[in-house]
DNA sequence: TAAATATATGAACAATTATTCATATGAAAG
DNA sequence: CTTTCATATGAATAATTGTTCATATATTTA
């Protein structure tokens, strides 16, 4: 028994489309999700992760590190937390930051494997 | 045991150093992995792959049940083809499109735990 | 308080991108 | 072969975004 959504021919049945209706997430949660998944959508910010693997890091190492300008660091590393993906310690004039949880560490990961394939 | 890679105080410890120029992965790599991101931080993207966990799907199905054009839904499986998240199968004049492995549920559902917490 | 240093931020610019519209391609049916 | 239908695609537009430059803020030290 199908439903006769757009086509001529009948191509989804109808449970189909109450399962997807009823599992799909919200339109804020989606887009919510787009915005995580957006954040790792840029190789400076993949970059700045990686380093974070290893150690907490100030702003002008990681500048260093990675051989990009303290200015475009700092506004990534605002972005990324915002995204709640890494977290910033305050220790007189230098600001350290690191992973905020091991989400990061298991996203990054997989999305490793897959291109890896 | 420090080296002074950028402030007057001394922040990161060399080994360190060491250890992240080891493991960070390729320039290459490291935007193969932004640009795959970068597909999932799109949230008709999204949608269109929640639709796909429950059932293979032709384009006007997908357009007609997240209300979406099918030059948009048609463009979009595009891009989700090319980065391997997504596999056609013609049958007539309609093309069926499936999740291409597990990998795409996984990723999104780290992503999902991230947001939720 | 003034100078020095680490970080943050606002504006501007170039580059990328999602959607729409119009149209092309490809397959089936008459 | 022509029509019809499903899908794909190219061009155009609006919106978003990453970096740079200049400058502001915050903290320490002289």
């Amino acid at each position: 028994m199908c439903i006769d959504l757009c086509c001529e021919e009948k191509c989804i049945h109808e449970d189909i489309v109450h399962k997807v209706e009823h599992d799909l997430p919200n339109d804020e949660t989606l887009y919510d999700l787009a915005e995580l998944f957006k954040v790792f959508g840029d190789s400076t910010r993949i970059k700045i992760l990686y380093a974070l693997f290893e150690a907490e890091m100030c702003v002008c190492d990681i500048a260093e590190l990675l051989n990009l300008t303290q200015s475009a660091i700092s506004h990534q590393l605002r972005v990324l937390k915002s995204a709640k993906l890494v977290k910033a310690r305050r220790a007189g004039k230098t600001v350290f930051y690191s992973l905020s949880d091991e989400h990061v560490r298991l996203i990054i990961n997989q999305g490793m494997e897959h291109i890896l394939e």
